[in-house]
Order: C-alpha cells, then sequence, then structure tokens
DNA sequence: TAAGTATTCAATAGATTACTTGAATATGTG
DNA sequence: CACATATTCAAGTAATCTATTGAATACTTA
C-alpha cells in the first residue's frame, strides 16, 4: 500500500460515512431514531417518506453502522448503532445552527412565529430544575417518553395538550421540550400555551442532548 | 412557514453543508488547508488532483462557508472559514478512525508497515515535551511549519530528512509528526529513522489537532 | 502592449443518487 | 391453508455529482 493508496482509501471511507448523512430524509430519520427505537412504520408515520423509500434510506443508514435493527415478529426495529455516533450528530447539528447562516435565520424565523424565541439552554434549566416553580414537559409522543426522557419531566404529548389544558398550572413556568432544535412539536406547545395566557418557554435541545450531556458528566465523575 | 416546510429547510440546509465534505478529494483539500492557507496551485502540488479540478472542490467548499480565498497578484490563497469548522471536522474524522472498522483497519496496516504502531497521543505529548532527551520533529514542508507548528518542535522537511540524518542525536527519542492522522509523512520519517537507527515513534495526530487543543485550554483558563 | 502564468468557467460524458412503482418475501392470524 | 400486514427487493427514470477538456478571464512582467 503506497501513501496515494492509503489517503485514498481513508478519505474515501469518511467521505462513504458522510455521505450517508448528506441527505435530508435521512437527518431525519436519524433525529426519530434518537428518541428511541421505531419500526419501519413508525418512521413512516413521523416523517412525510413513503414505506420502500424508508426502508432504503435505512439501508443506507445500516450500511454505514449508523444504525443497527433487530427483528420481532412481523416488525422490524431500527435504532442508532451506538453513542458516538448520537455524540457526532450532535456537532455536526450544533455546527450547522451556529455557522450556517440559512439554518440560523431558518431557526429564528420560526421561533419569531411560535413565540419561542426565549428559549431555555440546558445549562439553563439544570439551575431551574430545583425551582418548584417550574414544570418541565415532555411533549413527545408517550412511547419516545418510555424510552427514556429528562429526570423530572412530565409527558404531555403535543396532540393530547389542547383537551388537558385545564390540568396545567398558571402559577409556574412551564417548560417545553421535544426531540432536538429541529423537531417543532414544542414550537406548537409553546405558540398553543402562550396564546392561552400560560407562562411557556422552549427548551433549546432535545432529549437526545440532554442524554449526551448526562454521559458526559457520568464519565468524568 | 409550517413544520414540514420548516424540517426541509433545516434539514436539507444541513444535508447540503455535509454533501460539500462527502467527497474524498474535499477531504484531502480541507486536511491540506487545515495547515495553513494555499494557493491553488501549492494545493495542486500537494493533492493528486488536476488544476481545475482543484479549483471546482475549492468553489464548493467556498458556497458551503467552510473555506475563504482572498487574492494576492495572480494567485488565489485558500484557507479555513474558521476555527469551528476545524473542530467538527475533528470530531468528524476521529468518530471515523475510531468507529469506521475498515478505517481503523486500513490505518493499522500502514502503520505496522512503517513501524510507526507505537504512536504518542498528544496527552502523552504533552507529559514528555519537557524532557531534555525528546526531540519533536516537524516533518511537514516548512511553509506549513511557518504559518504554525507545535512549541518546541523542529522543522525537517520529509524530503530533507535523508540529508540531514547525521545531524540527528542518536541518543534522543524522536517524535516526528505531520498534518494528522491522514498524512503519511511522519510514516514514513519513522520508517527511515528508525531502519537508521534511531529511537523515533509518530504523533498520533498532527498539528492541527494539536492547535484546537490550545484553543480549548487558553478558552477555559 | 504582448506574452506568460494562475485561476475560473462552460460543456460534456459517465457514474451515482433519489424516489416511485409493483412485485417478492416473511411473519402472523383466522 | 388462505389472507393480511410489514418489510424488502428490483427496475426504471429523473436529477445530481465528478472529472475531463478546452476556452476565457485576470493579473504580472518584460
Amino acid at each position: 500500500m503506497d501513501k496515494r493508496e492509503f489517503k485514498d482509501a481513508m478519505y474515501s471511507g469518511l467521505a462513504k460515512m458522510l455521505k450517508a448523512l448528506a441527505n435530508p430524509a435521512r437527518l431525519e430519520l436519524i433525529d426519530l431514531l434518537a428518541q428511541g427505537e421505531k419500526s419501519v412504520e413508525g418512521l413512516v408515520e413521523a416523517s412525510k417518506l413513503t414505506v420502500a423509500n424508508t426502508s432504503q434510506h435505512l439501508q443506507v443508514l445500516k450500511n454505514n453502522n449508523i444504525v443497527k435493527s433487530r427483528k420481532e415478529k412481523q416488525y422490524v426495529f431500527y435504532s442508532l448503532s451506538n453513542n458516538e455516533f448520537l455524540d457526532l450528530y450532535h456537532h455536526i447539528s450544533r455546527y450547522g445552527l451556529s455557522e450556517i447562516a440559512e439554518l440560523e435565520r431558518t431557526l429564528v424565523q420560526q421561533r419569531t412565529q411560535h413565540h419561542s424565541c426565549n428559549a431555555v439552554s440546558l445549562d439553563e434549566l439544570e439551575l431551574m430544575m430545583d425551582d418548584d416553580n417550574v414544570l418541565l414537559m415532555d411533549v413527545r409522543p408517550a412511547v419516545e417518553f418510555g424510552f427514556g426522557h429528562i429526570t423530572g419531566a412530565i409527558s404531555l404529548p403535543a396532540d393530547e395538550l389542547k383537551s388537558q389544558l385545564c390540568k396545567l398550572p398558571r402559577d409556574k413556568e412551564i417548560i417545553a421540550y421535544c426531540r432536538g432544535p429541529f423537531c417543532a412539536l414544542s414550537d406548537d406547545a409553546v405558540e398553543l400555551l402562550s396564546s392561552k395566557g400560560f407562562k411557556v418557554r422552549r427548551l433549546d435541545e432535545g432529549y437526545p442532548e440532554w442524554k449526551l450531556k448526562q454521559l458526559e458528566t457520568t464519565k468524568t465523575e
């Protein structure tokens, strides 16, 4: 193996993995799988994709060791291969949000429209968690809450929110969170709740980012 | 802007940037530019690409704000846009090296072939730097050394190494470093020096990784 | 101003990718 | 066993990407 062969092998291998990531549909699937395992059916329902197309994209991710699958009955459940990938994906999306002007602009527009500009960061949340006047609300589907959620959060899926308004406290500050920065569930929740007069803000990030942060802090302790 | 439009815009924007990265030739250019600015000519010389092809790839990187350019006389000098990108690229390549089995295998093969398996990490290097019996050697071209190098290193470009052997100490442990994990310059140096009986190892990473680490430590101090 | 050099542009062909459609496979249920 | 459901496979088309070629542009220097 000469110098050129070595470089070609290394750069091609890295590019191959990046190609697997460089597709909007697959990025959306990754965000969904970051919440916990899902069947193809479940992914189809949560994304805008067709069944065959979803399956194909999943094969690409699987061939690059980004997701793994297990079969149960007639269903195939996919999940992210490991936390190392989740960490990489987090770095990539964070870079995109802070360094790609177009993404920044779109995000601000979305947040402005939903009155969720005053988002809370994970660090701020940590300081607020001991406060009894703060209610942390997970607006993802109940299954995703079941696979894991931020400690201390209650589950109130976005589509049930409207019917449960009367049960929410008006004196507390509500923090809504969802799948992550690209997810609009908590924007919708903030828009609805603030229009009804609740004190509410969204969490800037989502459950996967919190989970990563937990992993980091438990590692260094 | 509805939910779907928002997601599409965000995921497409991120995918666009990843597409710019997902090409072996462009990754090589990035590694070269991570050493400091270079003209198109300089990049052509250091890569296997043709002039027009190099220029085209540079446009792609520029359109994604990964590199910037400045013109001086008839030359156009390119460089990485900012350290945030360098940090992202570092995370990506580190993931590739530790999580893509094929890359790991290729790297081990390369290192074995050049007797450079016993590489030193940046952390280890830090502990060794005060030791007078250690000689840190930068085997990149002199221009790249000029743009920045690890503190305490001497410059001895790989192509001049053979003629300078007599000037090297046989009692010290030599640590050779180059552009980074995908660069073979220090592998060649280690192979040559160890065949001549010198005590020599390569640094696992290269100058850009050291620079990033410096940035991090100065930031937290 | 003419000639030379560095870089970019434009056009092309071949390869790869994305999405759709319809069929095939596999598993579970009546 | 027949039928329904979940997933994958295979084929086809449109779009995109890559590298090459040759020309165009821009700047420098004689």
